[in-house]
DNA sequence: TGTGGTAACGTGAACGGTCAAGTTGTTTTA
DNA sequence: TAAAACAACTTGACCGTTCACGTTACCACA
C-alpha cells in the first residue's frame, strides 16, 4: 500500500508542464530549442514531482549505459588489487562512468565479453595478469568493444598500460651491482605471471651482461609466506649470494623474517631489495630499498584512455608504458670487502 | 563497413526458427509453453546467429537489474576495502548478480541511491564505517531499495552485517588482563569511525570494571605512519604501560618500530595485540597476537542477506553479528614480576 | 455432438526513453 | 509581398524485451 507510488516518467513531467515529451528530452539533455520560461517551468516540475530520468531506459534507445567493466581474469586472491578497484571507480566516476567489477577465468573470457556487450557495457579494463593470448584472438573476443588491459603485456599491440618491468628490474639489479655485489639471488613473481618472466629474466641478463653468474632463485606467490619459504630455500641450497632481489614488499616481508631465523642481518649479511614500495615498505625492519610502483596512476591512466578510445572507437591503439622509480631506504648497502 | 553487423534480436531468432518472438522469449526463459522440436529448433537457431539476449531491453520491463551496488561512502584511502570488492564480486556471481562499485560522500548519499534507483539497481551494501545517521533519515534517503549496511552499527534496527566490536575488545583486554598486565594503553582507531568509537570505550570499561586506570591512549587512522607515530606519542607522555593495544595489525607493524627504535622488545618490555589477522600479522617481528575479523565471511553474509532481502522485500530486518577469535601468537607474554 | 480443457503458439501493448521528421507561427530576405 | 529561414514545439516510430491476453487445434468426456 505504500508502493502506489508509480515511477514518475518523462511523460508524466510533460503533462504536468503542458508541453510534449519531448520538450522534456530537450531540457533533460540540455539541448536547444527550448525557449527560457519553458525550460523553466519544466525543470520546476521535475524538481516538484523529484523526477530522475531512467537510465536504463535510456540505455536501450542510445545504446550506451555509461558504465566500464573491470575484468579480474584468474586472479585467485587478488592481494594486488588493494585499492584499484575504488581507484578505478573513482576516476570513473569522475569522467561521468561507473565500474562494473568482475572476477573472469580466462576459459570463459568468451562469455565475460558477450555478458559485458548485452548489458551495453561501453569499455572494458582487463586486468589478467596470466593471460598469454594472442592479440587477434584476443581482438576477435571482445567483439568491438573497447579494452584497455591494466598490465604490462609488451608482446601485444593492443591497448595497454603497464609499467616497464625490464626497466623495473634493471633498476633493482644494477642499484645492487652499483653497491658492488657480484651474488645476486632472487624470489620473483611466479614466472607464470608475465610480470614474474620478465623479471626472472631481466634479472638473469642483466648479471650475465656484466659478467656474473646469476645467483640462485625461487618464485613466489605474491603471498608473504611464499617469499619465507623461497628465502628458506635459497639458503637451503647452500649456494652463496649477498644481495636478495624480492618480487615484493610482501614477499620481502615474508623473507626478512626467514633472513632473520637464520641469524642474518639486513643489510649487513644481505641486501634486500623489493618492489611496490607499498605502505609496508617504510616500516619493515629494516625499511625496504624498493622500486616504486605508481599503481594509482596506472589505474588511472587506464580508465582515461578507455574513454578517450570510447569517444574515438578509430583511435590508433597503442601502448602507454610506466617507468618506476627507485627509492632508497635501509635494506641495502654496499658490500663490504 | 566492419559494423554491418546488425544486433540479432529475438524477433530475427524468432522469423528463422519459424514461430513467434513470444515463443523465443519462453524458450530463452525456460518457462513452459513451447514443444521439444520447436524448443531445440530455436535454441539451435540462437547458436547459429550467436544470439544473447539483450539485458538492458530485459531490464526495463522486468524493473531488475540483477545488479548490487557497493556504496563505500567517506572512506578516503580505503586500505581496509583491499579484497573486498574482487570477494563481493565473486559472491555476487555465483548468486547471478552483478556488482557496482562506488563512492559516496554521506552529504550526497541521496543523489547515489536516486542513481542507483535510475539504474534499477536491485539493493545496496553500504560501507560506510563513519556514518551517523539515524534509521529514519536512512531509511527516508534510500527509497525503498534493499539496503544492507557491513559495518558494526550497534544503534541501528536497519539491516547490517558486523563483528561485535565490544566483544572483539574484550577479547584482547582480557588477554592482556588474564596475563596479568595492568597497564594497559591503547592504539585505536580513530573515534569518527564507528568501531573506533567502541574498541575505545570498551577499553575503558573493561579496565575500569577490572578496577585499573585506563593506560595512555592515542588514536591512529589504519595507516602504519599513524600506529608508529602514536606509539612515539604514548612513549613521549612518560605514563608507564607493559602492554599495548592497537587498532589493526597494519598499525601495530608502525607500533612496533616505534618500540623498537625506542629499545624496547615485544613481548619482553611490553606486550602489544592488535586486530584483523591480516597476513602480516603472521610475519612481523614477533608476529602478533590478533583478533580475527573474518573479512571475507563478513563480505559473504552481508551480500547473501541483501539477496534474501530482495527475493522477499517484506522480510523483517534484523542484523548479523559475527564473534572475532583471539589468536595467539608471540607479541603477548605474562607480565613478568 | 457439443462442451470444456489444455498444450502450443501468436498478437498488441507496455517499459521509459531518444531520434528524426513533422507542424506551427513569426521573422528575415529578395 | 511571396518565399525562405528559423525558433519552438509536437508526433510517430523505435530500442529489444516481457506481460497479459487471444487464438488455434486437438483431445477427452458427458
Amino acid at each position: 500500500m505504500v508502493d502506489k507510488k508509480k515511477t514518475v516518467t518523462i511523460r508524466d513531467i510533460a503533462r504536468m508542464a503542458n508541453v510534449s515529451y519531448q520538450t522534456v528530452s530537450l531540457v533533460i539533455n540540455d539541448k536547444p530549442g527550448v525557449s527560457d520560461p519553458t525550460r523553466q517551468r519544466v525543470q520546476q516540475v521535475m524538481q516538484e514531482l523529484d523526477y530522475h530520468p531512467n537510465k536504463v531506459a535510456r540505455m536501450l534507445t542510445t545504446n550506451r549505459s555509461h558504465t566500464l567493466e573491470l575484468f579480474v581474469v584468474d586472479v585467485q586472491y587478488g592481494g594486488r588489487l588493494a585499492d584499484s578497484t575504488k581507484n578505478m571507480a573513482h576516476v570513473a566516476k569522475e569522467a561521468g562512468y561507473s565500474l562494473l567489477i568482475s572476477e573472469a577465468e580466462s576459459s570463459h573470457l568468451g562469455e565475460a565479453f558477450d555478458s559485458a556487450a548485452a548489458r551495453m557495457i561501453d569499455g572494458i579494463v582487463m586486468y589478467a595478469p596470466r593471460l598469454k593470448m594472442s592479440d587477434r584472438e584476443l581482438d576477435k573476443l571482445c567483439n568491438g568493444l573497447p579494452l584497455v588491459r591494466r598490465d604490462y603485456v609488451p608482446g601485444s599491440k593492443l591497448a595497454w598500460v603497464g609499467f616497464d618491468q625490464v626497466y623495473a628490474t634493471r633498476l633493482a639489479v644494477e642499484h645492487l651491482l652499483e653497491l658492488g655485489h657480484q651474488h645476486i639471488a632472487a624470489i620473483p613473481p611466479d614466472a607464470d605471471l608475465i610480470n614474474g618472466y620478465w623479471r626472472y629474466t631481466t634479472w638473469k641478463n642483466v648479471l650475465l651482461e656484466n659478467g656474473l653468474e646469476p645467483g640462485p632463485s625461487c618464485a613466489g606467490d605474491y603471498s608473504m609466506k611464499s617469499g619465507y619459504e623461497a628465502a628458506h630455500k635459497l639458503l637451503d641450497s647452500g649456494q652463496y649470494f649477498t644481495a636478495l632481489m624480492v618480487g615484493t614488499d610482501g614477499m620481502a616481508q615474508g623473507a626478512l623474517r626467514a633472513l632473520h631465523e637464520r641469524g642474518l642481518r639486513v643489510p649487513r649479511d644481505i641486501s634486500v631489495i623489493s618492489f611496490d614500495n607499498t605502505e609496508l615498505a617504510s616500516y619493515t625492519e629494516p625499511p625496504l630499498t624498493t622500486v616504486e610502483f605508481r599503481f594509482l596512476k596506472q589505474d588511472e591512466i587506464a580508465i582515461k584512455y578507455l574513454i578517450e578510445i570510447i569517444n574515438d572507437p578509430n583511435m590508433e591503439l597503442h601502448q602507454r608504458v610506466l617507468m618506476a622509480d627507485l627509492v632508497l631506504r635501509e635494506s641495502t648497502r654496499p658490500i663490504h670487502k
